[in-house]
DNA sequence: AAGAAGTCCTGGGCGC
DNA sequence: TGCGCCCAGGACTTCT
């Protein structure tokens, strides 16, 4: 389930490896990936396109390209992107194929088929609407306690809805929500509006801080998350709750409760995390 | 209009 | 052993 740690890992794995060099030649196996344009087009306008910066908005990636395009990639649950030399032999759920210069191949893998794949040209809106729609960056200047705050205020759905709204906080999924709210020791069915100044500072504080931990474990490798070297990622060893359903909690001791909310899985300690 | 629910998709875990 | 059932969930569409 790459969320924005696990999709900042592969965009740091990725850049060294692909920035500058060119896309000669792109293989399509499964088209129903490509959302825009469609698939003569998508190969025709990456063919000789050279790869100028790796980015991240959210969980989306995108490749700078230099015709004033930008390929975008959204690995949803089980998609991977990997880079590898021309030859080894692909691995099952390969998708597309981008054969870049000097040998390099860049593939995606996406076992369950949700990923999300764009090419858009630069400038024009409406191209990718989830995108364009993101709310800020949560580890970005502009991601401040009075911005949170501010938000929180104006919404009428619980907190962990709140967190997982990608318009109002972007890159934080199921993973991160739990245990984001478990540091922050707050209740994932608090309403947003009924959280306090000093209830968002601690949730403000709790975001950038689980995030930055994660990338610096580079992600979660819960199920199938690998980054563009093919490696996992080490922070499933420090998850507190997420997972852990029915387990102690690492705190008080208290057995971790599971419940849907907001139509996610969601574990929570009833005695550390209030409502 | 905002929020809730349904949809996509496959592998793994479970019960019988 | 093997079959069928259910679950995992991010963003999109559809419904209320």
């Amino acid at each position: 389930m790459p969320e924005l740690p696990e999709v900042e890992t592969v965009r740091r794995t990725l850049e060294p490896l692909v920035a500058g060099r060119t896309i000669r030649r792109t293989d399509i196996y499964y088209g129903g990936i490509i959302k825009a344009p469609d698939q003569d087009s998508f190969r025709e306008r990456l063919a000789g396109q050279r790869i100028q910066a790796v980015e991240r908005r959210g969980k989306y990636l995108l490749f700078r390209l230099d015709g004033k395009q930008t390929l975008i990639i959204h690995l949803r649950m089980t998609g991977q992107l990997v880079a590898c030399e021309a030859g080894v032999p692909p691995a099952a759920h390969t998708h597309l194929v981008f054969h870049l210069s000097d040998g390099l191949e860049l593939r995606f893998v996406d076992i369950r088929k949700f990923g999300l794949v764009y090419l858009a040209p630069d400038g024009v809106p409406g191209a990718v609407k989830g995108l364009e729609a993101l709310g800020p960056e949560p580890l970005g200047q502009e991601f401040t306690i009075s911005c949170l705050t501010e938000r929180l205020r104006r919404k009428k759905c619980n907190v962990k809805a709140f967190l997982l709204d990608q318009t109002q906080i972007a890159g934080i999924g199921n993973i991160y929500a739990d245990e984001i709210l478990f540091a922050a020791r707050l209740h994932p069915e608090k309403p947003a509006a009924e959280i306090g100044p000093a209830e968002a500072a601690d949730l403000h504080q709790a975001i950038r801080a689980k995030l930055r931990e994660a990338i610096d474990c580079r992600g979660t490798s819960f199920r199938n998350y690998i980054d563009a070297r093919g490696e996992k990622g080490g922070f499933q060893h420090r998850l507190a709750v997420y997972g852990r359903g029915g387990k102690p909690c690492p705190r008080c001791g208290r057995l971790l409760v599971k419940k849907k909310i907001a139509g996610r899985g969601s574990v929570f300690c009833p005695d550390c995390q209030r409502l």
